[in-house]
DNA sequence: CCAAAAGTGTTGAAGTTACACCCATGC
DNA sequence: GCATGGGTGTAACTTCAACACTTTTGG
């Protein structure tokens, strides 16, 4: 159970949430952020969810996705994309642990909910998820690993990464995955990872160069065991004026 | 005012609806369905909406949305597409108007609702859509005429257009917009009205065929005052085997 | 015979893939 | 000096864009 007080009614709809699939990249693997319901004994990955709340009726929906997000991570200006509604009669509340989780957080558990459904990027070493008013514990988890989840959300998260692949090869939106200063090799793991293929070192680098919506900072990376690397940084004024002539796809 | 009975509170989720942006193509335009609420003098474009209704508790989103296409059209099997969810705490109810067209048709004309919005293909010479619990009438509007709609139903079509526009270059949707037998110039004409650009005759030619979904079913236009075109069906056997295979794009 | 749309190939440019070796650093 | 990942160029191939004339029909 919950520390926290049940929202009420009057507060909340109760008939949409949002839920956020949540992005980190980190070495050599993409990660998902979920929360942990802790309503069953032992392990088991149909308690996790990602995470996600019901709406008020005085916020909309990016916002109420906002404030999910910065309930759960402090951050607040994440990169944020729809993915879009999902709305089965019976998509929570299938799976017996699921209507316990949904018992003790709200205040209508059997409330008919369709949900509006979000992914976003971050830049995991930034930040640590705490614990929230929906769940007991949140972490990441490589995706690579992830094979069930609570309600619908295993669902949601195939097709979060689904839309991020697309969204990859038509917009740099990978910058949002890395640190500020970041290496081209880093980059290109990342884009193997998102597209789940690998991606020829070379021909990624032309590419990538090419857009011009990367600055080299003349830096080099230090402490490293092998031929330090060039550092670059993303720069946000060329990339700005790509978007607005754009340009289709990276031809991966 | 319309005649049937407004649905109750207990039928009706007051909080979601779906609204379907209907495409039909004739000759040279690409045109949307609008329904009409007939709910101020002369003819205004605030007026108009694209077709949709608060959701049953019992159904899901997209039988939601098939529901409402049928009732409109008689149709079933319609291509449908899922754009995303709106939801704006002031989306619906800013103009007077639209306060006016909520009050004659929902029990609860002041609920915060939030609606999935769907696309659709169909063959528009295959149907008349009819006046309908929801509409006064409905009709075709040339998509280039519209410039406003009643509650954020312009957005949504803008919306819409721009998904089909993405989709187009990768699935061979079209077809749904066509009658069976159809010539490329008709194809041709289509994908320069959605895409709202000239394409060169002779490469979009070229591309179609190479894809190999069409069958030429080596007949000919009659009556025509020019040489008269073959005429082509889709080969679904073809398309299918291509979709699973998987296709880029068109390079349009 | 005229008007109208159908149908058809080639060429130059651009972009894509595949591929192998030397370099700088820490230990 | 060796292990590790960083960094670089070219050649063959494929794809794309641009472009103009002849054909078949109805009137």
């Amino acid at each position: 159970m919950n520390s926290e007080p049940k929202k009420t009614k009057k507060e909340l709809n109760p008939n949409v949430s949002v839920d956020c699939v949540i992005f980190g990249f980190d070495l050599n693997q993409l990660y998902v952020l979920l929360i942990d319901s802790g309503n069953t004994e032992g392990y088991q990955q149909s308690r996790m969810a990602v995470p996600g709340d019901l709406i008020f009726d005085t916020e909309n929906l990016d916002e109420a996705a906002r404030r999910v997000l910065k309930e759960l991570t402090g951050i607040e200006n994440i990169y944020l994309e729809q993915i879009g509604a999902f709305g089965d009669p019976n998509r929570i509340g299938k799976k017996e642990s699921d209507r316990k989780w949904l018992e003790s957080i709200r205040a209508q558990p059997e409330a008919r909910v369709i949900t509006v459904a979000y992914y976003s990027l971050v830049k995991m070493p930034n930040f640590n998820p705490k614990a929230s008013s929906f769940a007991k514990s949140a972490g990441w988890a490589p995706i690579t690993e992830i094979n069930d989840l609570a309600f619908d959300h295993y669902e949601i998260l195939e097709s979060a990464l689904e839309q991020l692949k697309r969204k990859i090869k038509i917009q740099p939106i990978g910058f949002n995955l890395l640190p500020e200063k970041f290496t081209l090799s880093q980059l290109h793991k990342l884009y193997e990872c998102i597209l789940g293929k690998d991606l020829d070192k070379r021909n990624f680098r032309r590419k990538i160069l090419n857009l011009d919506i990367l600055t080299n900072l003349e830096e080099k990376q230090i402490g490293v065991p092998h031929k330090p690397s060039q550092l670059f940084k993303f720069n946000e004024e060329n990339y700005e004026k790509l978007s607005l002539e754009g340009f289709d796809n990276f031809g991966f």
